[in-house]
DNA sequence: AAGTAACTTGGCATGCGCTGCCACTTTAGC
DNA sequence: GCTAAAGTGGCAGCGCATGCCAAGTTACTT
């Protein structure tokens, strides 16, 4: 694994605007709503300018939802460096309980968040982007360990949607019922079904 | 079946201006791209204000993708019609069929349309947003075929997920390369590939 | 057939998102 | 310390998107 990297001050200083963009706007639309929301009043509060708001975030729903990119991030990182002879189906199943865990550990965050989410038809579109990199992440992390190529195989890119659709619906009910059941048993039972298969659904 | 109603002036003409507009984005997007072509350009070449632009369409890739959400109320509509003794998945399939002789019907002005997509991050977005729209028609579909609410039981959003993802991977194929194969041939291959299950997939 | 109500359209004004550009300050490396 | 590189802030500008109101058009009623 990579040796983390001396950082200078600069790095530190980058990083710690970085945080407080993304906090200001955290409290900012968590409280008000992300359309009464202005990148002049998150720069104000995080104590720069409007124009240095660009240089660290493409737009408000971005600086919200970086939280959960740094999540999907992680996951990504965690698929990688799973072990390169276990299978396919294996490793993205085990890193994708590991995202659980991260989301059952900022629960009452990913919760309000996710709220904010679904009233909001910009950020809904930010989040179906982030979605959708990870499917994109997932069906690299297949094609490899069956050693296919995704552009002449579409297996790989079939099971990521499935798979990556099965987090993304069981956490869409970990949501609606106010997270009061256990997120990762929840993907594993929405990964269980893929697994069986679908032929018993959906017979007359 | 709803019987067509007597369409007056008025609608026939809302009909026609959506319709112009819609090819005049169409037209002038393809040529430049969509990042070169402004909302006065369309309105112009529509012959309407580009106040008028907004009375129809919520941004040009709105415009531009309209013949594409057309495509996805014809699937939903079909998906509606199927006979309710059909299982949840043989109705399913069947409609994912005949989306498929759709865009299949459509090959070239679709194929044309992919690549713009890929190669802009906001027609990107709506494009997601689609495939999300598509992907709740299916899962309200299943939920009812299987008696069981959405709320309840996040079987159906699984599968609609993983259903609507085989879609999403065997087009994603397709276009990829240049249309050459057939495309409800493989959206059944992406389906059987679900129907069998992902056990054998990915044991080292 | 005339009149009225409802609807569509166009133009105006406005606010916000986002980007390019340049000058100023701060950090890094020699 | 000196120079090069990088981060920051302010300015100007374009395009997107919406509210508002006046003018023109269609639909319905008597």
């Amino acid at each position: 694994m990579p040796t983390a990297p001396p950082l200078g001050l600069r790095e530190r200083k980058k990083l710690r605007t970085r945080r407080e963009i993304a906090e200001a706007a955290n409290h900012l639309i968590t409280e008000h709503g992300i359309e009464h929301v202005t990148i002049e009043q998150i720069a104000a509060a995080a104590d720069v300018a409007p124009r240095t708001f660009f240089r660290y975030f493409d737009s408000k729903e971005d600086a919200f939802l970086s939280d959960h990119r740094d999540k999907l991030a992680t996951f990504r990182a965690a698929l990688l460096e799973r072990p390169a002879n276990e299978g396919a189906l294996t490793a993205v199943r085990t890193a994708l309980l590991g995202l659980a865990d991260i989301y059952e550990i900022d629960r009452d965050e990913v919760l309000c968040k996710a709220r904010l989410v679904a009233e909001s038809p910009g950020l809904h579109l930010r989040s179906l982007e982030l979605h959708a990199d990870l499917q994109q992440s997932i069906a690299d992390a297949i094609a490899t360990r069956m050693h296919v190529d995704l552009a002449d195989d579409m297996r790989p890119a079939v099971i990521a949607a499935a798979v990556s659709g099965a987090l993304q619906a069981a956490l869409g009910h970990w949501v609606a019922n106010g997270a009061r059941e256990d997120l990762p048993t929840l993907v594993g039972a929405a990964l269980d079904l893929l697994d069986g298969g679908l032929d018993e659904f959906g017979r007359p």
